[in-house]
DNA sequence: CGTCGGTCGTAC
DNA sequence: GACGTACGACCGACGT
């Protein structure tokens, strides 16, 4: 009867620990920590567990504390280098996984892993078990023979003894020799001087043996011969140094080294630390199929058709303290969504869905929505009972068309992965439940299709829409329970969390909900108007060029300028294009007639293409209003974005922009009312950097940019020019982009060399600016992430990256963050108090955008100057920083009037 | 016919 | 290449 022989598998995990450290520097995680070297050697096991399918395995590593060669040889390893933190620090997390895999991992204090590896060959020969060693390390090749055989797993070499015959040129039981003859840098074990690789080859193959080399010494000519008479005394120690022990004292024999069943959740955890997705995703899905049993039960989803179901699990939700709710509807328009169905979900794997307006042919009845919802509003609008969702913001939006206040937002599995890590991954639920659970949910367009062939939610069967609904429940609320113990381990995300996102989160519905009155006949006009002059000027544009060309394609405009015309080529796109951007057209302008047109052409054209026409279309029909929508979870650094249409960009800095905010009214009876805040991030610099010149010159009240052009160019205030102060306020705003001398000096116009003496000046007159700027960036480098003031915190990988152009990057947006972070943090706190405030007392104001540094209201004209003294008041008093805040505000008819 | 990357332009 | 954060229009290549 003929048997697999039993196999032992040894890995030397040391080995392939230096290599995979040296083989990928640059992996991190998200939060800066570095993950190469476990990734490495992981990937190597897991190649090594599926090509060999061993029976038996143990991973070995070094461990600290002296060895038998260091008593016998005090220099041993004595050249090593200390081993680098970013790998020291890789050494726990590789143990706990591989150990969580249900490997036996070796590491005994004092001994090598080589010689453990030995031992355990040898053990493994007397019971008649083969070994594979897999190792990086030729050392190891003496270990080799008939039941032996040596690995390398990373290069995919295998050797047997003719093997290392061939690779070393010496049989397996001569390697001992050959080693001590050549010695070993590394190890700092000392060889005959000159002799390497071919000359002790040659000598082993003349004399059989290191033994019998020695004792014919006398023989060898030349410069080596002399060289190994020196070194006839220390070449036995040399042999022991280099020789594997295969006798240490072990716990485990061999054929106890077996692999143990792995530990899922654990391994599930620690590939989450490390962020090793795909990885992460196959421990889901192993377990789920291995478990399979235990999960169908576990992911219990019901579909609530009957009253009698409703009154049951109605009764459960009534005394639920916390519950994840979600809503299908037949839109993302919150303005324009219908409830099709409701999901909850009260514990951790069950959930229900209630469909309410399912309509497709075949539906089956449904409970009707109106009763559905009067029964649930207690329980929704009891700010007791708690709630989780995902982007609560969006049913709360919904729910207040049904006139239902979603009241006890607790939570929210979208602003909670956000506060944890902004950076991370986009905080969508799919994106988050891959992330944190490894799940990967039903998409919506497995159920309702997409693009054109997509259908509303309520033509989805209901054997589709029941599972996708309630596992959407479920799942916010699983990523509720794994991401909240993560925003308690910092307590200033929690409050951050506790005392910003979350109350921000109703300021925002109804923000969106209330919107914006705007005047389409207005905008319809302008686009009138702009449609006539872009005609105007293409007809000329294509005079000059004589042909006709669209004028806005980049490309076509490339070949007419640079190719046809041959204008000089002043910028390269990145792509290695010639550029056509503004300010090269602007630079051309100078010299010839077209690039001007083409600038008007294009200025014309965004303002109908993005502003006249389009705002007009998202007029919504019920209201005559725009209702935008804030993102929360978006951006990197904390502050909002808005979309549908995006009014945080409407233009402003020129006449003709400033029309389309003419469009922007307030109704009769009202005004419109703008505040913002007055250099809120150089303020912010002021308070960062605790800079003396910057701080005195905000206390004293002066136009900063004039002060800093008077600082700078060292003038009297009164006699800085126009330019000057242009020139100072293009260093101000660099300052806080983190910008360079070649950027400055790009944007005045002016060399490179000028630019810097700028920066040099600047940095003279404010060194606490200076010291700001380097601490930030040493910090950044040392924590890996920068903090604002109220501690929402920015990671920020790429910092120690070996990519100088990722890690400048990376400083820039180091130096940026906080400030733009922490003007964030001031205005969305002065929104929370000025939305308690008109709760509270109900005057007739409404607070209707939110634009980064500005809120803007529509104030009924009778409370206009009691109302926008309390908004200032709100605003300024929002700011804990060292120095005041000021606002500015202005009352108009319209949005430009309000400025 | 839809998706997606590239380029450009608007805001703070 | 070189100044941070966004959204979105348009073009054109590419895939269905």
């Amino acid at each position: 009867m003929v048997m697999k022989q039993q196999q032992l598998v040894l890995v030397d995990g040391s080995s392939y620990l230096y290599r995979a450290f040296h083989a990928m520097p640059g992996l991190t995680n998200s939060r800066g920590e570095p993950t190469g070297a476990v990734y490495g050697v992981i990937n190597m096991i897991r190649k090594l567990l599926s090509d060999e399918t061993p029976d038996l395995i143990a991973v070995v590593f070094d461990a600290k504390g002296k060895t038998f060669r260091d008593d016998i040889y005090k220099e041993y390893k004595a050249n090593r280098p200390p081993m680098p933190d970013d790998l020291r620090k890789q050494i726990k997390p590789l143990y706990e996984i591989i150990e969580a895999m249900g490997i036996p991992l070796i590491s005994i204090e004092g001994v090598e892993a080589d010689d453990v590896i030995g031992t355990l060959a040898v053990q493994a020969k007397q019971q008649g078990i083969k070994s594979l060693i897999s190792t990086g390390d030729k050392d190891m090749a003496q270990l080799v023979d008939k039941d032996v055989t040596l690995m390398d797993t990373m290069k995919g070499s295998v050797s047997d003894p003719n093997g290392v015959k061939e690779k070393f040129g010496v049989p397996p039981e001569r390697i001992v020799d050959y080693l001590a003859l050549i010695g070993d840098t590394s190890d700092n074990v000392p060889g005959v001087p000159k002799c390497g690789p071919k000359t002790a080859v040659k000598w082993l193959d003349e004399y059989g043996s290191l033994d019998n080399i020695m004792e014919n010494a006398d023989q060898i000519k030349g410069k080596v011969g002399e060289n190994l008479r020196a070194t006839l005394e220390q070449l036995p120690l040399s042999r022991t140094l280099v020789t594997i022990k295969t006798d240490v004292e072990l716990e485990q024999s061999p054929e106890q080294l077996h692999i143990k069943p792995a530990d899922t959740e654990k391994l599930r955890t620690l590939f989450q630390n490390m962020e090793f997705k795909t990885w992460l995703s196959e421990v889901i899905s192993d377990s789920d199929s291995t478990q399979s049993n235990k999960k169908e039960v576990k992911n219990h989803y019901t579909t609530i058709l009957t009253q009698k179901e409703f009154n049951h699990w109605f009764k459960q939700v009534e005394k639920a303290k916390l519950f994840a709710v979600d809503l299908e509807t037949t839109s993302l328009d919150y303005m324009q969504a219908e409830i099709v169905g409701l999901s909850f979900s009260i514990k951790e794997g069950e959930a229900v869905y209630i469909p309410v307006a399912h309509d497709y042919e075949g539906a089956p009845p449904q409970l009707p929505r109106k009763q559905v919802l009067d029964t649930l509003k207690p329980v929704l609008e009891n700010e007791k009972q708690l709630k989780t969702g995902h982007n609560l913001k969006y049913d709360m939006s919904v729910l207040a068309n049904y006139d239902i206040a979603l009241r006890g937002i607790a939570y929210d599995s979208m602003l909670e992965s956000y506060v944890i890590d902004s950076t991370a991954t986009r905080h969508d639920m799919d994106s988050c439940a891959m992330k944190y659970l490894g799940h990967q949910t039903i998409k919506y367009e497995d159920v309702a299709g997409k693009g054109a062939k997509q259908i509303p939610f309520n033509m989805v069967p209901l054997e589709q829409a029941g599972p996708y609904a309630a596992e959407d429940a479920d799942i916010s609320l699983r990523l509720h329970e794994h991401l909240w113990p993560r925003v308690c381990e910092n307590k200033k995300i929690q409050t951050l969390f506790e005392e910003m996102e979350i109350p921000l989160v109703p300021v925002l519905s109804y923000m969106e909900r209330t919107g914006v009155l705007v005047d389409a006949d207005m905008l319809h006009k302008q686009g009138k108007r702009l449609l006539k002059r872009m005609q105007e000027v293409e007809h000329e544009v294509h005079d000059l060029a004589g042909e006709e060309f669209n004028l806005g394609s980049p490309k076509q405009l490339q070949e007419i300028l640079f190719e046809k015309l041959s204008l000089p080529i002043i910028q390269k796109t990145p792509k290695g294009q010639p550029s056509t951007a503004e300010p090269v057209l602007q630079e051309l302008a100078n010299d010839y007639p077209m690039p001007r047109l083409i600038l008007e052409y294009r200025s014309l054209s965004k303002l109908k293409s993005t502003y006249t026409d389009k705002l007009p279309e998202q007029i919504n029909p019920k209201t005559g209003r725009v209702h935008t929508s804030y993102h929360q979870a978006i951006t990197a650094t904390g502050r909002l974005s808005s979309s549908d249409p995006n009014l945080q960009n409407i233009p402003v800095r020129n006449e003709e922009g400033r029309r389309i905010r003419q469009a922007f009214i307030a109704p009769a009876g009202y005004k419109i009312v703008a505040a913002d805040y007055s250099q809120i991030e150089l303020r912010i610099m002021a308070h960062l950097s605790g800079d003396k010149g910057l701080l005195s010159a905000f206390s004293e009240g002066r136009d900063i940019h004039r002060a800093t052009a008077a600082e700078v160019f060292g003038l009297e205030e009164s006699k800085v020019s126009n330019e000057q102060r242009r020139h100072a306020k293009a260093i101000n705003f660099g300052l806080i982009y983190g910008m360079s001398a070649f950027g400055l000096g790009k944007q005045l116009g002016i060399g490179r060399n000028e630019a810097q003496s700028y920066i040099d000046l600047y940095f003279d007159r404010y060194p606490g600016v200076k010291a700001y700027m380097d601490e930030t960036r040493e910090r950044a480098r040392e924590q890996g992430y920068v903090e604002t003031v109220s501690g929402r915190r920015l990671y920020l990988p790429d910092i120690k990256a070996s990519n100088m152009q990722r890690r400048q990057y990376a400083e820039r947006t180091a130096i940026n963050a906080p400030m733009q972070g922490t003007a964030a943090d001031i205005i969305k706190r002065a929104m929370i108090r000025i939305f308690d405030w008109l709760q509270a007392e109900q005057p007739d104001v409404k607070m209707i955008m939110q634009v980064h540094d500005e809120l803007v209201f529509e104030v009924a004209e009778q409370q206009l100057d009691k109302s926008v003294t309390i908004i200032r008041e709100k605003m300024v008093a929002a700011s804990d920083l060292s120095l005041p805040m000021v606002v500015d505000t202005g009352v108009g008819e319209n949005w430009d009037q309000a400025h």
